[in-house]
DNA sequence: CCGCGGAGTGTTTTT
DNA sequence: CACTCCGCGG
C-alpha cells in the first residue's frame, strides 16, 4: 500500500481506499479521477474483495473499457470487473431476468430514428392531425414524451415550460404516449428510455433485487452529474442492501441537461446516503496555469457558483491561450489546417491534438481543408455512419430475422422493394403481423403474395433470402447473403453507392465478431461503433494516428496536448436555441468550460465572423462567453483577420457580393471594436 | 397507390 | 442547403 501512497495525492488516496459505505467524489477537470477509480478497483480488489462483485457504470462503453484496461496492466484479476453503460447495463439484466418482468425471450432495441418512426404510426394510428389546428411534429413528440420520463415530470409541465403553443394539445399528447408505450410492448420493441425504466421496475422487484446485489457488492458510478433521475434510482436500487456506492463527477461539468440529466443528483446525494463521505479532488495534473486561470475565469462568469478553483500541480506556466480571429470559415480552416501540420512537423504528433467544436457542421470546412493537405483525421460525434440509410437498410434484415414481430424493420424491408409503398406495406404488415415466427410468415403470409401483383416478384427474391438466412447460423455468412441480396437494391438507391459498399464491408468485419444476432443489434443501437477514420482520397501511413475532430459533448474526460476551440461565435457558441432560457446559456457555458479544460499544453481559440445561413449572409459577434474582460485579459490577442485581403480573395471564396450586409472596412471595425 | 418533384421549413448536443 | 411533406401524374 505504500505503493498507492506514492502515486497519488491525500484525497485521492482518501478516495481510494474509502471501500465502504457511499462516498461522493468531487472532482475537478483533470484532476485525476479517472486515475482514483483505476487505482481504487487495483485496491480493492488486491483485498481480495472478488473482480466480479464490482460494477462500474460510466457514460461511455469507452470509458470503463480505457479505466478496467489500466487497472488490469496492473492486475490480471481486475478484468473481471463488471462496467459499462447504464444502457447497456440495463440490457444485460432484461435479458438476463426478462420472464420475471413479463417480457419475450427475445426483444429488439430501437434506435432514436426507429422511435421516431413508431411515434409517427401512433400518431397516424390515432388520427392526430387535425385539419384546422398544426399538430407538433413527431420529433417533438417524441421528446416531449421522452423528456417526461427522464425528468420524472408530466406532459404538462413540459409544455408549459418548453412548448406553450402546444399546450393545447395536451390530452391528444398524453394518449400519445399511452399509445406509443402500447405499440413498443406489442411488437417487443424497446428505446433507450425503456432499457431504463424497465431496469428501475425489475430492481423494485425485491426477489431480483437482493440477487443482484448479491452478485453486485460495490458500485461506481462515473460521471455522475450527468445521470437522470431514473438512473439514480437505478444505482440506488443496486446498492439498496450494501450502501457500497461511490459516485465520481464534476457539477460544473453537466452538459447533458438536454437529455433529462438532473445536475443535482449529485448536489443531493449526501442528503440521500446517509453517512456520505464526501471527497474533493482541486488539484490539477492536466492543463498549465495560464489555461486553468482562463478556466477559473469561465466559472467565475457562471450564474451557478462552483465551489472550485483550479489549481495547476505543475511546474510550469506555459503559455497563454491564443485567439485568432478570421473573416469567414474558410480562411479559419485554411489557418487551422497549416497551424497543425507545421507542429506536425515540428514533431508533435496528431494524435496529441485536437479541434473542438460545438456542432459538428462547424467542422465542415476543416474537414475538406484536411483532405485537401493529405492530412488524416477522426471525426467524433455528429452524425452517425450506423444512422445512414444504407446502414440502416441492411440492418433491418437483421433485425427482422431476429425479431419478427419488429414492424418497423419490415416495413423498412418491404419498401425497397420496387412497387411497394406504404400502403401495401401496411397491407402485408397486418398479415405478417398474424403470425408469431419467421418460418410462418414465409411459408404462409408470403405465399400469399406469389403471383397476383406486380411487386410479387420481388416478395419472392426477399421470402429466398430469408428462408436462406434462417437456415444459416453463422452471421458472417448471413451477412454476406444480406448484402448479396442489397446490393442491386443500393447501386439504384444511391449514386454514391459504391463508397456506402465500403461503409457495408466495414460493417460486415465487424458483425463476424458476435455470434448472436440479437447481441449484435443491440450492441449496435446501444453502443455505437466509431466512424472509423475519414481521409477522403488519403491513405494514411499505417503508424500514422490521426487528428481528432470533435463535439465538445464527445469530448468529455478526454484531454490532448494542444486544443484548437472553432467557431466561437454568439449564435453558434452559445447555439441561438439557447439564448431564450436562461438554464440553457449555462449550460452551453459549462460545456465552453469543458472545452477549455481538455486542453493540456496549448489552447488556441478561434472564431469567424461571415456566415451564410439559410442563404442570407450574415455577420456573427465574438461569443458572449469570450467577450467579457477578465476572459480577454487570459488570453492572447493575435492579429486581427487577414490583414492584407483584396477583392480577389473575397469573390474566390463564393460570397455574393449582393448580398453582403457589411463591408470590409465596417467588419474590421466591428471586429476591433471589442478590443 | 406508387413515386417523383416542387415547395417550404428550420438548422444542436446523445444513449 | 438539406430534409420533409404534400400534391399531382402515371
Amino acid at each position: 500500500m505504500n505503493d498507492l501512497k506514492a502515486k497519488l495525492n491525500p484525497s485521492q488516496l482518501e478516495a481510494v481506499q474509502a471501500i465502504y459505505g457511499p462516498v461522493l467524489v468531487i472532482a475537478g477537470a483533470g484532476s485525476g479521477k479517472t486515475r482514483v477509480i483505476e487505482y481504487r478497483v487495483l485496491n480493492m480488489v488486491q483485498n481480495n474483495i472478488d473482480p466480479a462483485s464490482i460494477l462500474l457504470l460510466t457514460f461511455t462503453r469507452e470509458a470503463s473499457r480505457k479505466m478496467l484496461a489500466r487497472a488490469t496492466a496492473h492486475d490480471s484479476r481486475c478484468k473481471s470487473v463488471d462496467g459499462g453503460t447504464f444502457h447497456s447495463f440495463a440490457y444485460k439484466l432484461l435479458k438476463r431476468y426478462a420472464k420475471v418482468i413479463g417480457f419475450p425471450e427475445s426483444f429488439s432495441i430501437m434506435d432514436e430514428a426507429d422511435s421516431l418512426d413508431a411515434v409517427q404510426r401512433c400518431v397516424a394510428a390515432l388520427n392526430l392531425f387535425d385539419g384546422e389546428k398544426k399538430f407538433p411534429k413527431k420529433d417533438t413528440l417524441k421528446s416531449i414524451i421522452s423528456g417526461v420520463i427522464n425528468k420524472n415530470t408530466t406532459v404538462g409541465k413540459i409544455l408549459e415550460k418548453e412548448y406553450p403553443d402546444f399546450f393545447s394539445f395536451k390530452d391528444d399528447i398524453e394518449n400519445l404516449g399511452k399509445k406509443y408505450a402500447e405499440y413498443k410492448i406489442e411488437r417487443n420493441l424497446l428505446d433507450y428510455d425503456d432499457l431504463l425504466i424497465y431496469a428501475k421496475l425489475l430492481l423494485e422487484n425485491e426477489i431480483v433485487r437482493k440477487k443482484i446485489s448479491e452478485r453486485y457488492k460495490f458500485i461506481m458510478v462515473d460521471e455522475y452529474q450527468d445521470t437522470n433521475k431514473l438512473q439514480a434510482d437505478i444505482a440506488r436500487s443496486l446498492s439498496y442492501s450494501h450502501n457500497n456506492i461511490m459516485v465520481v463527477g464534476d457539477d460544473a461539468q453537466s452538459i447533458y441537461g438536454f437529455r433529462g440529466a438532473f445536475h443535482e443528483n449529485i448536489m443531493k446525494f449526501p442528503e440521500n446516503f446517509d453517512k456520505c463521505k464526501i471527497i474533493k479532488l482541486e488539484e490539477n495534473y492536466r492543463s498549465t496555469q495560464s489555461i486553468l486561470d482562463l478556466a477559473n475565469s469561465v466559472l467565475e462568469n457562471m450564474q451557478n457558483k462552483y465551489s472550485k478553483c483550479l489549481v495547476s500541480a505543475r511546474q510550469d506556466l506555459g503559455e497563454k491561450p491564443q485567439i485568432q480571429f478570421f473573416s469567414d470559415a474558410y480562411r479559419e480552416a485554411e489557418w487551422l489546417a497549416a497551424k497543425i501540420k507545421e507542429l506536425c512537423d515540428e514533431g508533435l504528433d496528431l494524435a496529441d491534438q485536437a479541434v473542438l467544436f460545438r456542432s459538428s457542421y462547424i467542422s465542415i470546412p476543416l474537414q475538406a481543408e484536411l483532405s485537401k493537405k493529405g492530412i488524416p483525421y477522426q471525426v467524433f460525434g455528429g452524425l452517425k455512419f450506423y444512422e445512414t440509410a444504407h446502414v440502416k437498410d441492411l440492418m433491418s434484415h437483421l433485425k427482422v430475422i431476429s425479431n419478427p414481430k419488429d414492424e418497423l424493420g419490415w416495413a423498412r424491408v418491404l419498401m425497397l422493394l420496387e412497387g411497394i409503398g406504404p400502403k401495401t406495406s401496411d397491407k402485408i404488415l397486418k398479415d405478417i403481423a398474424s403470425y408469431s415466427t419467421l418460418a410462418e410468415i414465409l411459408e404462409k403470409s408470403f405465399e400469399g403474395h406469389n403471383i397476383k401483383f406486380k411487386y410479387s416478384p420481388n416478395i419472392r427474391k426477399l421470402q429466398q433470402l430469408l428462408k436462406y438466412v434462417l437456415e444459416e447460423t453463422d452471421i458472417g455468412n448471413q451477412f454476406s447473403k444480406v448484402l448479396d441480396y442489397y446490393l442491386p437494391i443500393l447501386k439504384n438507391k444511391f449514386d454514391d453507392w459504391n463508397l456506402r459498399l465500403n461503409d457495408l464491408e466495414t460493417l460486415k468485419q465487424i458483425s463476424c465478431r458476435y455470434d448472436s444476432l440479437e447481441d449484435l443489434l443491440a450492441d449496435f443501437a446501444i453502443e455505437s461503433p466509431d466512424s472509423g477514420v475519414k481521409n477522403a482520397e488519403y491513405t494514411p501511413r499505417e503508424e500514422e494516428k490521426p487528428l481528432t475532430l470533435s463535439t465538445i459533448h464527445s469530448a468529455k474526460g478526454l484531454e490532448w496536448t494542444n486544443v484548437y476551440l472553432l467557431g466561437l461565435m454568439d449564435g453558434v457558441f452559445p447555439v441561438s436555441f439557447s439564448l431564450g432560457d436562461e438554464d440553457e446559456i449555462e449550460e452551453e457555458h459549462r460545456l465552453f468550460y469543458v472545452a477549455v479544460t481538455r486542453a493540456k499544453n496549448n489552447l488556441i481559440l478561434s472564431l469567424h465572423h461571415e456566415a451564410s445561413r439559410g442563404g442570407i449572409n450574415q455577420f456573427n459577434k465574438i461569443s458572449r462567453f469570450v467577450d467579457r474582460a477578465n476572459i480577454l485579459s487570459k488570453l492572447n490577442k493575435q492579429a486581427i483577420i487577414d490583414p492584407d485581403i483584396d477583392d480577389d480573395d473575397i469573390s474566390s471564396c463564393d460570397f455574393d457580393q449582393d448580398t453582403v450586409i457589411y463591408d470590409k472596412k465596417s467588419l474590421y471595425n466591428k471586429v476591433t471594436r471589442i478590443f
